[in-house]
DNA sequence: ATGCAATCTCAAGCTAAGTTGAGGTCAAGC
DNA sequence: GCTTGACCTCAACTTAGCTTGAGATTGCAT
C-alpha cells in the first residue's frame, strides 16, 4: 500500500521559513534561482515537500562553508534528478567542498608568506614586489575577493 | 633652492593608468572614494603626483590581500596627513594586514575541520550539525536556525 | 589654427544575495 | 460569510567595485 500523503507533507512557505531559519523572501529567491521547486495549490500558493527542509539546510551549510549560490547549485545538480542529498551524496559532495576549502586556504597561506617576504624588504616597488607580480594565482578572484565569514 | 617642479611631476590620468595597470575609470572611482586626491588643471583635467603611483600600488596590493576598499582607506588614514606609505609605514601596515590574513586562515581552517567531522557522520541534521550550530563563530551571519530535520 | 586623442561629467548597468513595499488574493476560524 | 493573517507578484532598493556610454571639452602636435 503506497503511503498516503497526509496534509503535513505539504508545507506552506512560512512553515519552511520557521523550520529553516530562512526568511520567506530568501526562499522565494532561491526558488527563482532554481534551488528548490515547490508545487502550487489551485490558489497559486507554494507547497513544499518535507525534504525541501533538508535541501535548504544543505544550502545554508554550504553557504557557511563559503560557497556561492551558483556553486551550491552546481553541487546539487550533481545529484540525479535534483534529489535531496542523502548521507552518501553528502559524503561525496563534502569531499568536493573540502577541495574548494583547501584551495582557498592554500591561496591565503601563499599570500601570507609573500607578505612576510615583503615586510622584510618594505620595497613597495611594483616591478619587484612578489605580491604584485604573481599574476597567475593572486589575480584570479575577479573584482572584490570574497573571503568566508569576514 | 627648492626643487623646481618639472612637467613630469604631474601625471594625467592615462599615464597613471598605464603605470599602475588600473583602468582610468577605476582611478576615477578611487578618487570618488577619497583614496587619491589629484589636482586639476585650469581645464579641469586631473593631474597626479608621482607618489600617487605608489599610493595606487598600495591599494592594488592590499586588494590582493583581500582587503576591501573601505579597509584600505582605513589603513591609509592611519598615515599622517594622508601621506603615501614609506617603508616604515609599510612595515606597520603589513603587520596589521597580516593579522587579518591570519584570522581568515584560522576561520577557514576551523570550518574545514568541522566539515571533516561532518563527512564522517553524514548527518545533515540541523540539530546536531557542528557546522550549523556553532553559534559563536559560524552563525553570526543571520537568523539562527535551530530545528531538526523532518 | 586645426585635428584628434585624451580627458571631463553624469547616468546607467552589472553581479551577489537578498530585503522592502505596494497592491492584490487565498484560506481558515468563528 | 466575513475577517484576518498568510500568501501572491512585481518592481525597486541595498553594498561593493567597478564598467560602459553619451555628449561635451581640453590640450598637444603639426
Amino acid at each position: 500500500m503506497p503511503r498516503k500523503l497526509s496534509k503535513n507533507d505539504f508545507l506552506p512557505i512560512g512553515d519552511l521559513a520557521r523550520r529553516t531559519g530562512l526568511s520567506v523572501s530568501a526562499i522565494r529567491f532561491y526558488e527563482d534561482k532554481g534551488l528548490v521547486q515547490p508545487m502550487r495549490t489551485n490558489g497559486n500558493q507554494r507547497r513544499f515537500l518535507r525534504s525541501d527542509i533538508r535541501r535548504l539546510s544543505f544550502i545554508l551549510i554550504a553557504q557557511q562553508l563559503g560557497l556561492a549560490l551558483s556553486e551550491i547549485e552546481d553541487e546539487l545538480a550533481k545529484l540525479p534528478l535534483g534529489r535531496t542529498p542523502t548521507a552518501k551524496d553528502w559524503r561525496e559532495i563534502s569531499a568536493s567542498i573540502r577541495n574548494q576549502l583547501d584551495r582557498k586556504i592554500a591561496q591565503l597561506t601563499r599570500t601570507r608568506s609573500k607578505l612576510d617576504g615583503c615586510i622584510g624588504c618594505g620595497c613597495l616597488s611594483l616591478s619587484r614586489c612578489k605580491l604584485y607580480n604573481d599574476q597567475d594565482e593572486a589575480a584570479e578572484s575577479g573584482p572584490g575577493p570574497r573571503f568566508v565569514l569576514g
